[in-house]
This record gives structure tokens, sequence and C-alpha cells, in this order.
DNA sequence: CTCATTTGGTTTGACATAAAACCATTTGGG
DNA sequence: CCCAAATGGTTTTATGTCAAACCAAATGAG
């Protein structure tokens, strides 16, 4: 029904994404999917993050960063407490549980990338990059 | 977390998806999603489809398809019968309701192709598709 | 011909996802 | 200062998704 490109699109996204939570599963994140993975990466980053915030930043409904941050609090991967200057927001961050996993989580990623551009030169890599933005804002 | 090239490509996706419910939408179409869409679509090609050529063909598990079926029969788009050669199986067809769809979703896929390549010249679009086709292979 | 195994599809349970409604808190116009 | 409107997050509901278990039918080895 859509171009080729789109449904190629579709499937290297559910590729990609099967091949992350097994990674992760490989790694002891049991349960885990790459939305979980997203939060997490986020929170290496940022350190701490609202709800608001992560919903941004992941493109989630809020309500959906909800049922995604209760599980990994139940996990002990991320905590939160009210942010003191908005009693309406909560701080999440990482636990040092949630903390050890920083290195698992980048060499998660080196391994999708090696994956994903084998075979692809740099130049090619570059290309495609620019290609892709272009058609981003296409919508 | 992941490379810019697969980020690009889960937003990508995410908005085309929206693209095509709310083109689906505006067709008349309402309470469909992409899946839905892709059976259709398969249906308007093959003209009758077994529930296990149906998932193969959208890459979906076999009990999805049988909610994304029922959900079609539901709303009359699509009819069952038995095989006659294996009691076991169905062949799903349209009705004359899902048939008078093509031309919709034959306008709506055009319209994507428009909105997805607009500025990438022929040339692009060969190149990305050639691309996106060794990074599914890839995985 | 018998029957163990396989197959096509459904059901069950779990989970991610979003929309809408809701609640408590914050904001800012009057 | 008051309070209507907006905001951050949760809850409810619905749905698509998958894995596992299940059932009825088909298959094919013995």
């Amino acid at each position: 029904m859509v171009g080729s490109a789109l449904a190629l699109i579709s499937a290297i996204r559910d590729r990609a994404n099967r091949f992350l939570e097994e990674q992760m599963a490989r790694h002891g994140l049991h349960g885990l999917v790459t939305s979980h993975g997203n939060i997490l990466y986020n929170l290496f980053i940022h350190k701490e993050m609202s709800m608001k915030e992560l919903s941004r930043v992941t493109g989630k409904d809020k309500s959906t960063i909800t049922a995604l941050v209760n599980k990994l609090l139940d996990l002990g991967y991320v905590t939160r407490k009210r942010d003191p200057e908005d009693q309406r927001s909560y701080c999440v961050s990482l636990t040092p549980k949630g903390a050890a996993m920083e290195k698992a989580f980048f060499q998660i990623s080196e391994e999708l990338m090696t994956t994903l551009y084998r075979g692809i030169s740099e130049e090619e890599q570059q290309q495609l990059v620019a290609l892709l933005k272009r058609i981003k804002d296409n919508f």
C-alpha cells in the first residue's frame, strides 16, 4: 500500500526494536522494551527529568510515560521525588541500579550501529541521514 | 540512544502512520489504523486470503490478525467463509463496502508518496530505497 | 487404518499506547 | 486578593500487539 521506502522503514524499525530488546535481555534488563530504554537513555544524559520532559523527548503520551516510569520504578531502575518548586511535578532520576546500566546501554547502542551500518560507507551513512531528515520534515 | 538514522526512521514511521490514519478518517474509514489498511490493501490485490496468509504478508502475529479481521468484520469491510478444502481455514475477502474503498486507498497512497517524497529527486528516491534495503538485510 | 504430530485459528493474559476525564497545584488577568 | 484557566500527572477505557495455551482438523509415518 505504501511506497517501498515506507515498508522498508517499518521493517527496519521492527527489526531494530527486536534487536534492542534481545540485547537488553542479554544484558540483564529483562522485560524492558525500547521505550523503557529511551527513558533510561535520556536519564543517563540529563540525570533528572520531569514526566513532561520525558514525554516531550520520547514523543510518547504523558499517560504512556506514567505507565512506563511506574514499571521502571517497580523494577528499581529509577526513583522520583516531588519538585520542591512545583508540587505538581516530579523529578525522575536513576537509582544506582539504573545508573549501573549505562555502560551496557552504550555497548548495546554500539552493537546496534555496527549492525545497522555494516557494509555502508561513511559517505552513504551521511547521505542516508540527510535524506531521512528531509523526509521527516515533509510531515 | 540509537543512531540518528534509527531515530529518524522511528519518527518518520510514526508521522506516516498518523498521516495515514488521518487520511483514512477523512475518507470515511473511521477507527481504522494502518494495520487494518494493510489487510485491506492486500485484499484489494489478492481478492481473498487466509488468516495465515494475512499474517505472513503483514508480518503480524496470527492472534493479532484474528483481532484485526474481527474488527473489519464488525465494520462490514470484509467477510469470511470456510475453505471447503480445509475446514480449519477461512477465506477472507472484501464486501462491496470494502471493495468500494479501493479508490480511496490508492488516492491516500498517492498522497502519502507525494508528501513523503516532496523535494526528493527520482535519483535520490532510488538511492534511499537501495540504502534502506541494505540496512534491512543487516538484521 | 491408526494415531501422534502438525497446522489454522481462537482465546487468554499481559503490556504499550493514546484519548478523555479527572484531581491537585500553579498561574496570571481583573 | 480572587478565581478562572492552565498545567503536571494519574486514572479509566479502548485497542493493537504478542506469547502461550487451547481446540478442531489435517497430515503422514508406521
